[in-house]
RNA sequence: GGCCCUAUCGUCUAGUGGACCAGGACUCAGCCCUUUCAAGGCUGCGACAGGGGUUCGAAUCCCCUUAGGGCUACCA
């Protein structure tokens, strides 16, 4: 433990509430979390919704919907509430006005009555406000006011030095001062911008480290000297290194794109409905940017939390390895007690099989099936596709091509005589339980001369109308062996046919 | 264009002047195991962007180049 993580932080996560919460966010909001409960510190949700034309009121219960999913509780925030409320910045419109008034009696601010058009002006000539009202007599400025023109509040930024501010990260980064040229405050509508939204309210809600991500590093030096101009202590800045495309190439874009034939989606909901465990999504956001180590990258919440600092995180940028996420998740399946994912899975399983989840839950089968592909999926998703078979009635198993009936090394009729020497051990076993099936069937096919894979081929294809199926004695198991047997008789005619 | 950030295997990363002819993971290939498919085990392919310094010694520090990225709004 290092001398930065004594003192217990004040960590925000402040999203604006624009759209579906993305994976960048995710890990940004989970960083947040490892840091403050590393410190023993608070985790503070805090909605920066100050742009009312891109207000999404979807975005709200998506993204605390996320958050939980992930299993990132916060100590405040505005369902919540706490000793900071309201922790959404459209209701503390009058405090951010009560600062920009101070800032404008101190003379560090100014109303700027530059219109829309003006501004657009400058810009197509490629130039930056020119601070034309920044130094405006009483009577221009009555002037202007009697006109009734709307005016913005700018912040009247030093015009020579330079600025540093320290990156937790990356260290000291300093700019030309003059470089910041009198950003707005407030904006004519009333509302803040984000710059004074978020310098006056990391202050009163005693932020001690904010974490964001790296495109915000060239407004940090006006950040910073917002603080100076309030005579605020700044809160320590780690700006984190933005997400890349799957391609590597560019920042990751807010719509799905493919990459090598597949898709991919940046939101976190499309990974909650795909199946992706909340432990194995943590898991793996952890190591984006932060490693546990080097040696391990498969570690528990606990361990992160007691591990986690904000100076040991990269400053490059990354692009997410979605194939590292699919073989992690089957790691954290496979861990998985049988009980508990056979929970998990319900959901997904009916949905999959078009029936209702109460159908489901006391279904023997899926009980019995749940163990033989534990390690067979890497989402919860693909769970149906395996195990569709046993919830069909033998008449819907179809043998559309019935040369996969005949096993390998195999003709047609001796698959046949197979089938029939299995269906009749099938029918005689005594109990019907899998290891007395097993010691039946391979006893069968050492008399017969197969191998065993060859042998157990038509009967596979026979149960499940696929070539490829969980275990097969146990499978047989689960269709019990009335269901069994008929199977095997359909398959037999199946292969008569073509025979 | 201007300002800023970054630079180790295809990807995610370890490495903070000597223990590194660079370690781990995913992917890929091969082999083993095996009841198909998985899972598991073993082996292999594979990187310090380039050039200058500093130093007895550099992946590690400095400079330049190159490449990528971010920002450049009365959006966040």
């Amino acid at each position: 433990m290092t001398a930065a993580s004594i003192r217990p932080a004040r960590v925000r996560f402040a999203p604006s509430p624009t759209g579906f919460l993305h994976l960048g966010g995710l890990r940004t909001a989970l960083f947040d979390w490892l840091y403050a409960r590393h410190t023993g510190g608070q985790f503070i949700l805090r909605i920066e919704d100050t742009d009312q034309k891109r207000f999404n009121p979807a975005s709200l219960e998506n993204l605390m919907r996320s958050l939980r999913w992930l299993g990132l509780d916060w100590d405040e925030g505005p369902d919540v509430g706490g000793p900071h409320a309201p922790y959404t910045q459209s209701e503390r419109r009058e405090l951010y006005q009560h600062y920009a008034s101070w800032l404008i009696a101190q003379g560090k601010a100014y109303r700027c009555y530059t219109s829309e058009a003006e501004l657009e002006e400058l810009r197509a000539r490629g130039l930056p406000y020119d601070r034309r009202h920044r130094n405006l007599t009483p009577a221009e400025q009555a002037a202007l006011e009697a006109e009734g023109r709307p005016a913005v509040v700018r912040f009247a930024a030093p015009l020579s030095g330079t600025t540093t501010v320290h990156d937790a990260i990356r260290g000291p980064i300093t700019v030309e001062t003059h470089s910041v040229v009198d950003p707005v405050l407030l904006k004519s509508d009333g509302l803040p911008t984000y710059h004074l939204a978020v310098v006056v309210d990391d202050h009163l809600m005693e932020i001690t480290h904010v974490l964001r991500g790296e495109e915000w590093i060239p407004s940090a030096p006006l950040h910073q000297l917002l603080f100076d101009a309030f005579g605020w202590e700044a809160p320590i800045f780690v700006h984190l290194p933005v997400i890349l495309d799957p391609s590597g190439k560019g920042k990751m874009s807010k719509r799905k794109t493919v990459v090598d034939g597949r898709e991919f989606s940046p939101f976190v909901h499309d990974y909650m409905e795909g199946g992706y465990l909340p432990d194995a999504m943590f898991n793996f956001l952890a190591n984006m940017g932060w490693s546990y180590d080097g040696e391990r990258e498969i570690f528990t919440r606990e361990e992160a939390v007691a591990r986690f600092e904000v100076t040991d995180i990269s400053p490059k940028a990354t692009a997410l390895p979605f194939g590292k996420l699919d073989w992690m998740n089957g790691v954290y399946i496979r861990q998985r007690a049988p009980a508990q994912l056979h929970a998990e899975l319900v959901p997904y399983v009916a949905a999959g099989l078009g029936i209702e989840e109460s159908q489901l839950v006391q279904d023997r089968r899926l009980v019995e099936l749940v163990p033989l592909i534990q390690e067979r999926i890497k989402v919860l998703s693909e769970a149906t596709a395996l195990i569709d078979w046993a919830f069909v009635s033998a008449d819907q198993i179809t043998y559309p091509d019935p040369s996969l009936l005949i096993g390998k090394k195999l003709t047609a009729a001796e698959s046949l005589a197979v089938l029939a020497v299995c269906a009749e051990l099938t029918g005689s076993v005594d109990p019907f339980e899998v290891s007395v099936l097993e010691a039946a069937f391979r006893g069968q096919a050492e008399q017969m001369a197969i191998k065993l894979g060859s042998f157990l081929a038509p009967v596979r294809v026979a149960l499940t109308g696929r070539a490829v199926s969980p275990p097969l004695f146990e499978s047989m198991h689960v269709l019990g062996r009335e269901e069994s047997l008929r199977r095997m008789a359909n398959a037999m005619a199946a292969l008569r046919a073509v025979g």
